[in-house]
DNA sequence: AAGGTTCTCAACCGCAGACAT
DNA sequence: AATGTCTGCGGTTGAGAACCT
């Protein structure tokens, strides 16, 4: 992913992924100084990044509490609840997951989720959908990933009003089914 | 095993808003 | 009030991994 080096700000600016050796400069500057403006910040750090670089990959990958991979289906329901309220208002709905980031929410929709409504657009009728329904603004039937053997279970333990395919990787019930079942 | 295709996710870009000068 | 700088956000890209034929 490396790209010509921007040269606008007069001196060498880096892009690309961080290596090993900016990571540590960046966590090491900002254990021992703290988060402050960013630009200063990575000049100070030594850093040929821009400050906007820093925070970006401070906040979604370097942070000590950022939690990445392995979304919970109690996750996944958050995320389709939130979105369905609010949108594409990825940093938001990210205050109401600790440890989880907009980036990291925002992916996981476009990859997972959105797959799943595409694809429910273009089979309609099929297990997983999207509902309007009368009494509430919308109804979210919920498609959770269950990426092994083990999750697979433990999503049927987890959510006895799952129907889940046989064979298949995904999981599809009721949302509403899911919601009294363990959140009600 | 090899080549092609699809998927994932880190990182970039552009824009808007907040704040400082 | 005008201008500049910084931050935060959402959309997009593209390299590498995973999967398929």
């Amino acid at each position: 992913m490396e790209k010509k080096p921007c040269n606008s700000l007069g001196n060498e600016v880096r892009k690309g992924p961080w290596t090993m050796e900016e990571d540590f400069i960046l966590i090491n500057h900002i254990a021992n100084h703290g988060e402050s403006v960013w630009n200063s910040l990575a000049r100070a750090a030594g850093l040929k990044r821009t400050g906007k670089s820093c925070r970006l990959r401070w906040l979604n990958y370097l942070r000590p509490d950022v939690r990445r991979g392995n979304i919970t289906p109690e996750e996944q329901l958050l995320i389709m609840e939130l979105h369905a309220k609010w949108g594409n208002k990825w940093s938001k709905i990210a205050k109401h997951l600790p440890g989880r980031t907009d980036n990291e929410i925002k992916n996981y929709w476009r990859t997972r989720i959105q797959k799943y409504i595409k694809q429910e657009e273009t089979f309609a009728g099929q297990s997983c959908e999207i509902k309007e329904h009368a009494s509430t603004s919308l109804q979210v039937s919920g498609m959770i990933d269950t990426y092994s053997p083990q999750s697979y279970q433990e999503t049927l333990e987890t959510f006895p009003g799952a129907t889940l395919a046989p064979q298949s990787t995904q999981a599809c019930w009721s949302f509403e089914d899911v919601w009294s079942t363990h959140f009600a």
